[in-house]
DNA sequence: ACAATAGTGTCTATGAGACAATATGGT
DNA sequence: ACCATATTGTCTCATAGACACTATTGT
C-alpha cells in the first residue's frame, strides 16, 4: 500500500525515477495560534489521541498535522486550512515562523514541520472539544508539549515580543473596534511591561495604522474614541525600538 | 524498490502504520550563500545536471538536494553539509531564511524546500565546476532560476538588506581583520546607498561587537586602524535602524 | 607641500522617557 | 463636586544626519 501510494506520485511523468527512490521524511505544519484573553496572552494546544501506534498519547501538542498531497496546494494553505478547522478564523495575520525538521523529533522516523504563527482576535466561544487556550503567564508554558513543540512555542513567543517592540503586530489581536488605551494594555500584556502612554500613542497615531471611526466607549469616566485598523492590513515597522528597560 | 524503503522506515517500531500509509512529499534543503567578491554582494549559483528525467536541466539553481535521512542529523546539520561541500567553509554565520512547499514548484511532485541563508568571507580561488558566483546588480538577478529558486533568493536579498539596516551581519562576511572602511563598505555595499561616517563609526565601535588588533593597514594615506570580530560571534541588534532615505 | 584617506567634533532634528496638566464623562 | 480615565503638553536626553575639521601616511 506505501509502496503503490509513493510509487504513483514518483512515476507519473518520468521514464528512470531512480534518484527519487530513497526514504523521504514525513511532511507536517504546524501552527502556534495566539489570541488575547481574560486580559492574558493565550495560545491554542489540541490533546494528542490516543490511539494505537500515536506518539505521544494525551500530550498536549501544538495544532497541524500531515500535508495532504491531494487537499493542500502549498504550505501556507496547508496552515491556514488547520488554523480555520479548529478556530474557524479564515482571515488572520498568519506569518511562517520557520522549520524544525530531525532524525529523533517523531518516533515514527525522521520527519520535519513547517511551523507558522497566527495571530487572532478573541473568539469569545465554541472551540473543538479537544482543544484548549493555554496562558502563558512570564512567557512561559508550565507543561511539557508534545514532539519539539515546547521549542516550537518559545521560539514563537520570542518572535511575537521581538516584534512588537517595533511593529504594530498586537492589532491583529484586536477585535474590529478598539480604543488607544485597550491597544496599549495589549501591547503591555504581550511585552509584560508598562509603557508611557503618551510617546504610545504618538507612535501609534503617526503610524497611520488606525482610523477612528464615528463613535466612543463609554465608561464611568471620560469617553474613549473608538478606531480601526485601516484596510490593507500590512504591518507597520517603527523605525526605533519600545526603550527597552535594561 | 519504492515502497521497500519507504516500508523499512515506517514499519520499524509500531505495529498499526496505517496511519502513516500516504504519499510524501518532497523534502530537500537549500542553502543561499552570500559573500562580497570584487566590491559586489555575489550569490553561490550551480547549474542543474541534464541526466533524464532531471528537472530544469542546465538551469542555475541554489545549491541544496533532497535530505538524506541516514547521513543528516536534522536540517541545520544538512544545510552546513551542502555549505561545506560546495565552499569547504565550516564555520560560517548560518540562519535559516524560511521554506516553500507546494504541489506545483517542482514538476517531479509536491516538494518542500527548507532554505538556509549563509553569509562567509570571500574565499579566494577553488569552487565545484559547476558552480559559479553571481553577482547582484541593484539587489536583482537577471538570469531566471530553476524551481522557485529566484523567490527564495529575492526573499533572501529582502531580509539582507533588511537586517544589515539594525545588526551586525555584515561583519560575517569580512575576513578575519579590516578596518572601519572597510566594514562600512561591505553594509554600503549590501544597502546600495552610502552611510555617514561618523555615526557609523560611532555605531559600530559602541556596539562592542569589534576588536583593535595591534596592526594598521598602509597604503598610499594615513594608515587604518584593524579590528576583527570579538569571540562569541553572536550578531548584534541596533536599538535605531540606519534612517532610510525616503 | 600635496593628495588621499582615517578619524573627530559640532550643530541640528527627531523621537522616546518622565511626568505634569487638562478634558470629559458618570455618579 | 468628585472620581476615574482619556488625552495633551512640556522638558530632558540619546542618537542619527549633515558636514566641517583635524590627523597621518606616501609621494
Amino acid at each position: 500500500m506505501a509502496g503503490e501510494a509513493l510509487g504513483k506520485d514518483i512515476g507519473k511523468d518520468f521514464g528512470k525515477p531512480r534518484q527519487l527512490d530513497f526514504p523521504r521524511p514525513l511532511t507536517t505544519v504546524d501552527v502556534v495560534i495566539f489570541a488575547i484573553r481574560d486580559d492574558s496572552l493565550r495560545v491554542l494546544l489540541v490533546q494528542r489521541p490516543a490511539g494505537e501506534g500515536e506518539p505521544f498519547p494525551h500530550a498536549w501538542a501544538l495544532p497541524g498535522g500531515f500535508v495532504d498531497v491531494a487537499k493542500d496546494r502549498d504550505l501556507a494553505a496547508c496552515a491556514a486550512r488547520k488554523l480555520r478547522e479548529k478556530t474557524g478564523v479564515t482571515s488572520p495575520y498568519l506569518e511562517q515562523l520557520g522549520s524544525w525538521g530531525s532524525a529523533t523529533r517523531d518516533p515514527r522516523g525522521w520527519s520535519a514541520t513547517h511551523a507558522y504563527f497566527a495571530l487572532i482576535p478573541d473568539q469569545g466561544g465554541e472551540l473543538a472539544s479537544d482543544a484548549r487556550w493555554f496562558p502563558l503567564p512570564g512567557g512561559r508554558l508550565k507543561d511539557k508539549l508534545a514532539f519539539d513543540h515546547g521549542d516550537i512555542l518559545a521560539t514563537a513567543i520570542q518572535r511575537l515580543r521581538n516584534k512588537v517592540e517595533y511593529t504594530s503586530l498586537p492589532a491583529y489581536l484586536m477585535p474590529a473596534e478598539f480604543t488607544l488605551p485597550d491597544l496599549q494594555r495589549v501591547y503591555e500584556i504581550v511585552l509584560d511591561r508598562p509603557l508611557e502612554k503618551s510617546a504610545f500613542r504618538t507612535r501609534i497615531l503617526s503610524a497611520d495604522m488606525i482610523e477612528p471611526v464615528a463613535k466612543m466607549r463609554r465608561g464611568p469616566n471620560r469617553p474613549a474614541q473608538l478606531y480601526r485598523l485601516k484596510k490593507g492590513r500590512a504591518p507597520v515597522y517603527f523605525v526605533r525600538t519600545f526603550n527597552p528597560p535594561e
